[in-house]
DNA sequence: TTGCAATATATTGTCAACAATCGATCATCA
DNA sequence: TGATGATCGATTGTTGACAATATATTGCAA
């Protein structure tokens, strides 16, 4: 993809430079494809049709799936099929409930390890946000959200609970990402994140510690009010994409 | 349990049969040799050797370590080889830490939902627990450490919680059993677990997550301390199985 | 002896074909 | 007409062979 770069390798920070296999690519070009709704809740993922579009074979195709369904965003049922999750309004207080208690216990950790660099990057991030709801970008807005809030975990130094907030962060992407397309909601959302960046900034863990639940409490009514009326009958199993 | 019913599919709660495959039956077996010190921590794992010995192909094979991989089980390189995790006391930290949040979480849940038979199988698992101490079993003693545990989660009725709990719960086995394998220490666990019990029956909420807080500070210590013997340098990345 | 380059081997990544299973369709019969 | 059983198509599960890559070994030269 880019020009040819003399020769590099001399960097003093080498993490792990990637080794690249189909299947991560895949899973990541699914992934992607999933939460950025060309895969809506309950759309079925045939393995021989997804292995022909991606050109490659069934093997590597079937564990990227698989990396997915652990991941809780596919759902499979063995001879039969593999299917996006659907929408359930339960699974929205499950996300939001258990995105409090991370949250919370994320910033409990990093609080004394707000450096100057954090509060530049939770500003820069913020800065994100806002551009990309005044552009009226949903898919950037999802984006720079979720980034917001990753900081925090990032600067946690917690392997796991980062690894946590990855589970989460999918399926409520997934959420989000339902959610604009049906009716693309712009709402208060910019100050809802200014007393959020404020907080994360100011000196009381436990003014944060409340700002978090009371913001997630927000959220969670938003997004479940959507799903409630998107699935009425709150009985995802069988909602295919197709409407009879 | 029961005898034979005559023909009873009229029942109203039929939840699904497991349907069986290859991947499902291989991923548990692997995990449970896993974690039953049959391959120690750090100890390398190969698809062909293993698949012969399952009698069974790669391909089967390949997913279930995939899964066990995702779980955090194991470890793999591209092109390179698979393994399973090693001992760091930082892990331990991060372990422990999480267990402390997510338990005190799961009684929050979990404690208008005590019934009778919440209560019954309290007792029951820890007397499950005390007899497998006492008859000096290790292995029989993880486990049911691990049920008694696992109970509260199961009360909560949160699936993502309970989620969490089993990603945690593999490690967590994972480190015992390298931990009683090395040197079985049978010490005051009895009576840890009494005051566990005893406030998880009681009716002070904040008493059973101050004593969730106190236990896991104690069991922590006591599995940190024994990693950190067990590996010094606490830089686990090439920690074979070999020794120099 | 030490350092380096070429080679060899072991291991994982990928592929295409075959087998097993499921769900729906359709014919058959009471 | 209604229910029951067989058939068909579609999809996933499984297999063995082949290719790509990384690590270990060996030989050589300074």
């Amino acid at each position: 993809m880019s020009a040819s770069l003399p020769l590099a390798p001399s960097g003093p920070r080498i993490d792990r430079l990637p080794k690249s296999t189909f299947r991560q690519h895949i899973a990541e070009r699914l992934r992607a494809a999933i939460l950025a709704g060309e895969l809506g809740p309950g759309a079925p993922l045939v393995e021989t049709t997804l292995a022909a579009q991606f050109a490659v074979s069934r093997g590597p195709l079937r564990e990227a799936m698989r990396e997915l369904i652990e991941e809780g965003l596919l759902v499979t049922v063995p001879y039969t099929g593999t299917h996006v999750i659907s929408l359930s309004v339960n699974d929205i207080h499950e996300i939001y409930s258990m995105r409090i208690v991370l949250e919370r216990f994320a910033f409990e950790q990093a609080w004394d390890r707000r450096d100057a660099q954090f509060r530049r990057e939770l500003q820069r991030r913020m800065a994100v946000l806002t551009a990309a709801i005044d552009a009226g970008d949903d898919r950037a807005s999802i984006q720079a959200e979720l980034d917001l809030h990753g900081l925090v975990y990032e600067a946690s130094g917690h392997r796991l609970l980062q690894r946590s907030w990855f589970g989460l962060r999918g399926r409520l992407q997934l959420y989000w990402a339902a959610h604009h397309r049906a009716h693309a909601t712009r709402g208060p959302r910019r100050d809802a994140h200014d007393s959020y960046v404020q907080a994360a900034l100011g000196q009381s863990l436990s003014a944060m510690l409340d700002e978090i639940t009371n913001h997630m409490g927000r959220g969670a009514e938003r997004t479940e009010a959507f799903v409630r009326f998107a699935n009425p009958f709150d009985f995802p199993t069988t909602t295919t994409g197709a409407l009879t």
